[in-house]
DNA sequence: AGGGTTTTTT
């Protein structure tokens, strides 16, 4: 079978030929990420004698997409992976040969740090830029202004540098953002439309739309199960915990291994059916019409055509003709749940065909929207609702809300029931609340995150005023200078011009968001650097697991276990769970019985692995390698890193309420953290220490920094966090700090000899609100006629 | 004793 792109492959290839831009729109199955590489190889582009030599790159949001395409169209060009080739974080393929090259979206703008004009390049395809991910939108952005760089220069010498074309690929046809934005394009690039491979999907809304909307799909997935034809069941929820209930439920309904005895009934009937068809197959004159092409694919096949009273009539077609009979068991569910965290193991029992006389019925989130794509579905049950992160650029502080998703999404959930043959998609909500409550897009990602590694990588490619960078959505204006605040406390740049500096430069090299780059740049001292590395690492992965209710006492003893001598920080215990964990040997069953996901401590290997390098690479004082048998830091060195904690975190510090209101002195004694309330720099909000943190069960610290702050149900929390000593804050976080008068008492001390110089006690305030902290002592020295702080 | 998380990536 043709793909429809094909069709269009003289179109496609006169666009770009006659534009440096073009959209190509087309859903999934229309096989434009395969194809269009292939036609632009074919035309000779990428031929080092062409007039396009550089290579052609292929741009994919994940990882897993990047590889599995360059396998493909490697395979469908017979050419091995030398030349058709992949890069993602961890994994690199290419060679002096490649031609095509598949990558994340993230690698290419980490190569374009390096060679801002990507000489090596002819063409840059950029894949689902409707999803409107971060690096996607940034991608777009510099590209549009490679572009224009590019056809300059080449201009000027046509033989030395050649002009780039750029693609950019949407699997819907919002891309007015793209195409009618003139600071990105002058010129509004052509869109070609491209059908599907798409069969038709009809859509049923709910009359009413019901409160609990996983009681309501387990109502329409057993009516689809017990009524309709054979196909598969996919089912939109927005969590885990709603996943394994209705797992649960459906589970216990039908019973996933259907009766021996009824199989058996099957087989026996499906054996005698044939036999009977092959005597008649036999009698002369009865020839099949051989002309239906499909036909060939229609044998030996069976169709559930309708289900009553619980008996059920199937339709057997086999070589010799059609049967129709009928049995009388339910069908079982082969009942399967998707979500990110499931281990990969898991995830991939729903590529499997179900097992014999079983419908197969999996139960997920998002990721079955975009990342995974499961065959033989023809039934989509949707609950319309979607669990997002959201982040309040003003305080901080994030929380997760199940909300209404977006006709786009929607549509695209639906499109998964037509890949395989028609099919059918239940909505569980009403069409007045889908024309009316719901978005006609998702708001893209650059709107919804904190984007201080968006704006330091723009800065240190010379991109100095971000206001004017072509944004396809431009951020708030609120957002970007939060970010180059945040970048301007780390010192990454100049607080005044807002130009990048030196450190700045370093840490724009680490590919982690900026606080942590700022935590390796500052850790080299006291033999720590590996620490600091494997915190990093371990910071930058979403480390802990899911936990059952049961397990909870053994759960907790584990974390002080980890925590070992020093519990005074979440995050230094993360690095002895990293530390435990290659001790151990890295095996699965350690990650079992410490409530670790062990795909996440697999990352963490690999980017203790690539930071070790990095570093060692970038600073020629560095000395460091990977040390699986890392020994416990000591005390000295535990002190030092949690001030390199401080520094990273050093817009993130909260302080007791009660300490706050007593002036910065003495407070009330708690047992443990329990209800004890802390102050934050950027809200109104009191917080409160995690229960799931290994301070809880402690005095609570006077200060503390944390790597997140979660809006739950009933209270904000931290997440991740350190006890420090206030001491450290005028030293570390000297932009925040100012200092009272000296106090009276204790008494000042003057130098013997001079008396120019004195030591005295100050009480030093600290961030936007000028919380009091305890008094320090400070040196100060007579300039003129007055009493400065030495520094 | 104690709360609750979707999804990606350099």
């Amino acid at each position: 079978m043709k793909l429809p792109v094909c069709g269009e492959e003289q179109v496609i290839m006169e666009a770009i030929r006659n534009n440096t831009v073009v959209v190509i729109c087309g859903e999934t199955g229309s096989g434009k990420t395969t194809q269009v590489p292939q036609f632009l190889y074919e035309a000779g582009w990428s031929h080092p004698d062409s007039d396009n030599p550089g290579l052609i790159a292929i741009t994919q949001p994940r990882r897993v997409a990047a590889v599995s395409m360059a396998k493909r169209v490697g395979y469908e060009l017979n050419l091995p992976e030398s030349v058709v080739s992949h890069q993602i974080r961890y994994d690199v393929t290419t060679s002096e040969k490649t031609r095509i090259k598949f990558m994340t979206d993230g690698v290419l703008l980490r190569e374009l740090s390096q060679d801002l004009l990507l000489t090596k390049y002819s063409v840059i395809i950029i894949d689902e830029a409707h999803e409107r991910n971060l690096n996607t939108d940034i991608l777009i952005g510099v590209v549009s202004r490679v572009l224009k760089l590019r056809a300059e220069l080449s201009r000027e010498d046509r033989a030395k540098i050649k002009p780039l074309r750029v693609v950019i690929m949407s699997a819907t046809l919002r891309v007015s953002d793209f195409t009618e934005n003139s600071t990105l394009f002058t010129k509004p690039p052509p869109v070609i439309s491209v059908n599907a491979r798409q069969y038709p999907v009809s859509i049923h809304f709910n009359k009413r739309t019901p409160e609990d909307h996983v009681a309501e799909a387990f109502k329409k997935v057993s009516k689809i199960h017990d009524r309709l034809p054979e196909g598969g069941i996919l089912i939109f929820l927005t969590g885990q915990n709603e996943i394994q209930h209705l797992c649960k439920l459906l589970r216990e309904k039908y019973p996933s291994l259907p009766p021996k005895a009824a199989l058996e009934e099957r087989k026996r009937i499906r054996q005698a059916a044939e036999l009977e068809l092959k005597r008649d197959a036999a009698i002369p004159g009865e020839e099949s019409d051989s002309d239906d092409s499909d036909s060939d694919l229609g044998f030996d096949e069976e169709e559930l055509v309708s289900t009553k009273d619980g008996k059920w009539e199937y339709i057997y077609k086999c070589e010799y003709g059609k049967f129709t009979y009928t049995i009388s068991y339910a069908a079982p569910l082969h009942v399967l749940p998707l979500y990110s965290s499931l281990p990969t193991e898991a995830q991939l029992r729903v590529f499997q065909p179900p097992p014999e006389g079983t419908r197969l019925c999996v139960i997920a989130t998002n990721v079955a929207e975009t990342s995974v794509t499961i065959p033989g579905i023809r039934y989509v049950v949707d609950c319309g609702k979607a669990k997002e992160r959201r982040y309040d650029i003003k305080t901080g502080v994030q929380s997760f809300e199940v909300d209404w998703t977006s006709k786009a999404s929607a549509g695209q959930r639906a499109g998964r029931a037509g890949r395989t043959g028609p099919g059918h998609c239940y909505r569980l909500y009403s069409s007045a609340v889908f024309d009316h409550d719901f978005e006609q897009f998702s708001t893209p990602e650059i709107s919804r995150m904190p984007i201080e590694g968006v704006v330091l990588n723009m800065k240190s490619m010379g991109i100095d005023n971000v206001v004017n960078f072509p944004f396809p959505t431009p951020p708030e204006r609120q957002t970007l200078s939060k970010a180059e605040k945040l970048l301007g406390y780390l010192g990454a740049i100049d607080t005044d011009v807002k130009h990048i500096t030196p450190v700045g430069q370093a840490m724009a090299n680490l590919p982690v968001t900026p606080r942590f780059a700022k935590m390796l740049v500052i850790g080299n001292q006291q033999d720590c650097l590996p620490f600091v590395i494997a915190i990093v690492a371990a910071l930058s992965t979403e480390i802990a697991k899911a936990r059952r209710r049961l397990m909870r006492k053994k759960y907790f003893e584990s974390q002080i276990k980890h925590a070992g001598l020093d519990r005074s920080s979440d995050i230094l215990k993360l690095l002895n769970v990293v530390g435990a964990y290659e001790y151990a040997g890295a095996t699965a069953e350690f990650c079992e019985e410490n409530f670790l996901r062990s795909k996440a401590m697999e990352e963490i290997r690999k980017l203790r692995w690539q930071l070790t390098n990095l570093m060692a690479a970038l600073f020629e004082n560095v000395d460091v390698w990977v040390d699986p048998k890392m020994l416990p830091p000591t005390k000295r060195q535990i002190k030092f890193l949690k001030q390199v904690i401080t520094a990273g975190f050093i817009d993130s510090v909260a302080i007791r309420k009660d300490v706050i209101e007593n002036g910065g002195q003495g407070g009330t004694r708690f047992k443990n953290a329990r209800g004890v309330a802390y102050k934050l720099m950027w809200s109104e909000e009191e917080a409160f220490i995690h229960p799931g943190s290994i301070l809880y069960s402690q005095e609570p610290p006077i200060a503390l920094v944390y790597n997140e702050l979660f809006k739950g149900a009933t209270k904000t929390c931290f997440k991740g966090v350190t006890a420090i000593d206030t001491k450290w804050l005028p030293e570390i976080g000297k932009e925040f700090c100012s200092f009272g008068r000296p106090l009276d008492h204790p008494i000042p001390k003057y130098s013997e000899q001079t008396k120019d110089k004195k030591t005295v006690y100050v009480v030093p305030s600290f961030g936007p609100k000028g919380w009091p902290l305890p008094p320090i002592q400070v040196e100060m020295h007579r300039k003129g006629t007055r009493w400065v702080i030495s520094a």
